[in-house]
DNA sequence: GCGAGTTTGTTCTCGCGGTCACAAACTCCG
DNA sequence: CGGAGTTTGTGACCGCGAGAACAAACTCGC
């Protein structure tokens, strides 16, 4: 590989060829990983790169150029190990140990995330739920208490968390995400419909509901729109005689 | 509020200058569309591209470009009308009449996003919810009544809806999808961590949590493994003086 | 009316990401 | 043991998108 490396010594696990994986493979490891988990439960031990990627949704050049960054785990040939793939990617990600999550904000979405089977099942694990309302406070969502907002910091220390889920209305979104900063917080993922402030260092997903509807709506506009000019087009002079 | 639908003449439009909006423009609008929305609950008549670039937390080139792609709407020296923008962006988007939109699933996820005000409130409302388990149809849920999955079909044809919303889990994720597109549907939106097959021309989009989870998981690694990094670096040479 | 100041719209450049195509490497079979 | 077949890993190419810089156009003050 062209990497011309210089690599690292560090022997034993060689994980890290280059150690800068593109932004876009990234968010696709978690899709193979996926994909992977379910050839495993259907007992197949190993694959192709273009039966996971049919698996997955994506090209087969794609996933095993995606693959090739975390190095060399196919055999030519032959396919992938399943269990063995899925191991590394397991690692690189970082999901090999349980992260602990909090959720702020248990309102009707608190709730289903708090419920979410895939939170707990693949690599993470809600340790603390809470609710800047005092009726939320000490009721039980999905077998955890519902703690008061201001024992953050508390909560965060003594969990070691840093991964925190922001599930409140837009107005308080941004003095949440401060409170979690501040608390040491250094990832969060966010549903509050705002756009988030935070210093350099702390990354920030946002999952937007209607935003997602909107850009579904524009393509359903256009689609709608070109109906029209092929009926148009096609009562003129047809479609390509 | 902001859409006095009547407006515009409908003649002096000049609506479409290309009539290809780059995807990832058509992704930004929507936000720029809620700060818009926002400025103008504050009663501010105008804004510059500065003003609007920070509210919607992009660089104001961007901005100035994205909006180049709908048309020149704004006035140099001046700025951008708020709402003569808000509704230029609304109707390019599709969103200045609602869409019509069913839920498919009314689990934990389904009842939030039922009850969840960001759809009903820009564009979009829900007129079914749909179950497949016999307990939970005839329930109400967000003022509406659970209806059998069965339905699906002559509600789609009854109301015209183009858009579905799938929060099942992800075994029975497909079917839905196809009984969805069968239907009619032609923009999904699905929540149900599975890789969906669909005809061209029918569009998907997913919001995957666990996968955002992983994703800041990933980074928060890297984030761990460079603070040991620079840690080593800096009893052995120190950083750059 | 005109110059100074301001802000938009656009052009240019650069880097990331997707796709194709092919060499390298492994297995299998005769 | 060697050749045929198969599959990975990667180099090359292309197009989209981000960002900077600048020209065009508008307002304001005199």
């Amino acid at each position: 590989m062209t990497a011309r490396s210089t690599n690292t010594g560090e022997g034993s696990g060689a994980q890290d060829p280059h150690r800068d994986i593109p932004e876009a493979t990234v968010a696709r490891l978690p899709v193979y990983l996926r994909a992977l988990t379910s050839l495993a439960e259907r007992n197949i031990a190993s694959c192709s790169s273009e039966e996971l990627a049919t698996a997955a949704g994506v090209n087969s050049a794609k996933l095993r150029k995606d693959l090739s960054y975390l190095g060399s785990y196919g055999t030519r040939g032959v396919g992938y190990d399943v269990d063995y793939l899925s191991y590394q990617i397991a690692r690189e990600i970082g999901v090999t140990h349980d992260w602990p999550v909090i959720i702020v904000g248990i309102g009707n979405l608190g709730q289903a995330l708090a419920n979410f089977s895939g939170f707990s099942s693949r690599g993470f694990r809600t340790v603390a739920l809470l609710d800047a309302a005092a009726p939320m406070q000490g009721q039980t969502v999905a077998g955890l208490e519902v703690r008061p907002f201001a024992d953050l910091a508390e909560i965060v220390a003594a969990e070691q968390v840093s991964i925190g889920v922001i599930s409140v209305p837009a107005t308080a979104a941004q003095d949440v995400a401060d409170a979690m900063v501040a608390a040491g917080i250094s990832s969060i993922l966010n549903f509050a419909p705002a756009v988030l402030n935070v210093p350099p260092g702390v990354d920030v997903r946002k999952v937007d509901l209607s935003i997602e509807l909107q850009i579904l709506a524009y393509h359903e506009s256009r689609k709608a729109a070109e109906a029209v000019e092929t009926v148009d087009n096609g009562s003129e002079e047809g479609i390509t005689a």
